[in-house]
DNA sequence: CTGAAAGCGCTTACAG
DNA sequence: CTGAAAGCGCTTACAG
């Protein structure tokens, strides 16, 4: 097999065209039309096609796009910060992935922007600068005008696991008040009665939803809320550690502690063995998520489990299916979660 | 603070040039310039940088492009399949962390392609269509010609995690030799004498690597070499955990086992209990990798860690270096691994 | 059924 | 010090 090609630039369509001595935009329609290309003799295609083939023809992207035609790649844009953890954002991992899955069912590839949005002069250029077709913004937060930007410039995107008040981008997320209901509901079914919570950064819809949800379980089920069984603080490991250790503090420490996610289920865990304090047996704990690690944890966690992966895909799939035009739907696509019941969790001890 | 855009069109060059009175030209100098852009006039500069800012202008990324100047964005191409793990592909996800930090730092975006290579006429096409400037191969084969194809066509590539022979695309890898040495060592010291081995995939260097490095040390150490206690199979979880099935079914079964990842090591542990065995009293296992979930594994693993995000911005900033024009390095790049010892292994019990 | 021409938004010689 | 022109490789009216 030859490699056919002349120094090592690509073959253009110029170089196709001369060759089949066919005009370049008999050439086009032919290779690439969005034309009707049954115009075009079948004598003439089958030359063009020859010549195409053998000297490799592939559309130059660049050119395509500057000519107005979509790019065919997806950006992925982090709201806040894009998570860099060593390894242990499996949050992360796991809707990129499903993103990048999703894309690659219409050919679409998906471009990683390694800043996260800052603010509207210094972040949208890279968003309208004809790289990208849409784009999906990973964790909006409410005090971010990156949605209300993007309507503005009209550029097609989604929300992924944010909801924004007032905001006309679509939503793909998990059921984030089912999922906290159910993992609160769990504690409470197990006899609990001194539950806690640890909430993600308030600015994120998915952190204030469960932790409303939690609260309306709580009230349901006749249980007092408690504020200091709410500390404020963060999704970050450290601050899970910090505020378990102060519920721990408490004259009348928690029973239980439901985690708003499994990050912080495990920097929970990690807190309460360091008071010799053990789990579940001295306190229950549930997470959100479901990470890979999860399962393999000691204890196993009792969590809320999110198909981040699929909600990735879906992600992608509605972004794709707006840029070819069928419209914006209404409202959110929000995913069910499922309750895993693991080790971390277990009825509340008498006394 | 008010939006200075016309329509929903981003506001070109042209646009700028005019509202400053000036030709195309010269505030493509000013602004974009690759020619100094000295013998502007303050005045001039100033009114075009005061036209661009009014403007919101932001060079368009594809008309640059087509230009001839860089996109600024590396490629992430897998050589044999994009893993697809639900999650838990620890690696690819570090790494790919780590390939985009690693371009961030200059100002570089990154795209993963959606499909991985399959042969020159398949996939070239999208790695020289002008969307980047270069590429970065995860896990080449031996039998593919992913690296060959990219040197005859002159894409600049660095290759991760994967050393092909006679290739002269750069590599950066960890070094397998001394990990796999470390953790064969390792239960050579704990008087262990029945050592089996699960490599991964063989077309894979890090792979075949590491057996020959096991092999190596067992010989060092006067131990001789059983066939049988080097199953071949994949770095799938399936493979590692019917392997170690067939070698617990061995008339002389192993103590100890050296799992050539993570992933193959977790199956393993499971497969050992399957039996009623236990990790490590009846059988020690060591992994490869140190992924997160690792150290909160049950038993923690005994591992060899390879700094993984760190081999990630090793090889974008390599491929950047290449893209400024510094010249290919020689040879590779390898990370030195380090052997971290938890509780999946323990001396060979006596007996 | 087929092709010449303009245009997408830049950059880069080249000419004043 | 500054600008007109050609060219990057396509697509898309438009004209034959």
């Amino acid at each position: 097999m030859t490699i056919a090609r002349s120094g090592n630039k690509a073959a253009s369509l110029q170089d196709v065209a001369s060759r089949a001595k066919i005009g370049l935009s008999t050439a086009s329609t032919v290779l690439n039309g969005a034309r009707s290309n049954t115009r075009v003799s079948e004598a003439t295609r089958q030359r063009i096609f020859e010549a195409a083939r053998e000297l490799r023809y592939h559309p130059n992207a660049v050119a395509r796009a500057l000519a107005g035609r979509p790019t065919k790649t997806l950006g992925v844009l982090f709201a806040l910060r894009r998570p860099t953890s060593g390894g242990r954002n499996a949050f992360a991992s796991a809707v990129i992935e499903g993103i990048v899955d999703g894309a690659a069912l219409d050919g679409y590839n998906t471009t990683l922007f390694a800043d996260p949005w800052k603010d509207i002069t210094s972040s949208i250029g890279p968003l309208r600068d004809g790289r990208i077709d849409g784009v999906i913004v990973i964790g909006a937060t409410e005090d971010s005008d990156v949605l209300s930007t993007l309507s503005d410039f009209s550029i097609p995107a989604v929300s992924l696991s944010a909801t924004i008040a007032d905001s006309t981008i679509p939503v793909v997320d998990v059921d984030n008040e089912v999922g906290a209901r159910l993992a609160t509901e769990h504690l409470i079914n197990m006899g609990h009665r001194r539950i806690a919570h640890l909430p993600g950064d308030s600015r994120l819809s998915n952190a204030t939803v469960r932790r409303s949800a939690y609260s309306a379980s709580l009230e349901n089920a006749g249980i007092a809320y408690r504020p200091d069984y709410v500390p404020a603080g963060t999704y970050e490991e450290s601050s899970g550690f910090t505020r378990t250790l102060a519920l721990l503090d408490l004259p009348e420490p928690p029973t239980a502690i439901f985690a708003g996610s499994d990050d912080l289920a495990i920097a929970a865990i990690q807190a309460v063995r360091s008071r010799s304090l053990r789990v579940p047996s001295d306190v229950s704990i549930v997470g959100f998520d479901d990470i890979p690690m999860s399962k393999y944890f000691d204890p196993p966690l009792t969590t809320v489990q999110q198909r981040l992966s699929d909600i990735g895909i879906a992600a992608s799939r509605l972004l794709i299916r707006i840029l070819s035009g069928e419209g914006i739907p209404e409202g959110s696509l929000l995913f069910e979660p499922t309750l895993i019941v693991r080790n971390s969790t277990a009825r509340v001890s008498q006394g």
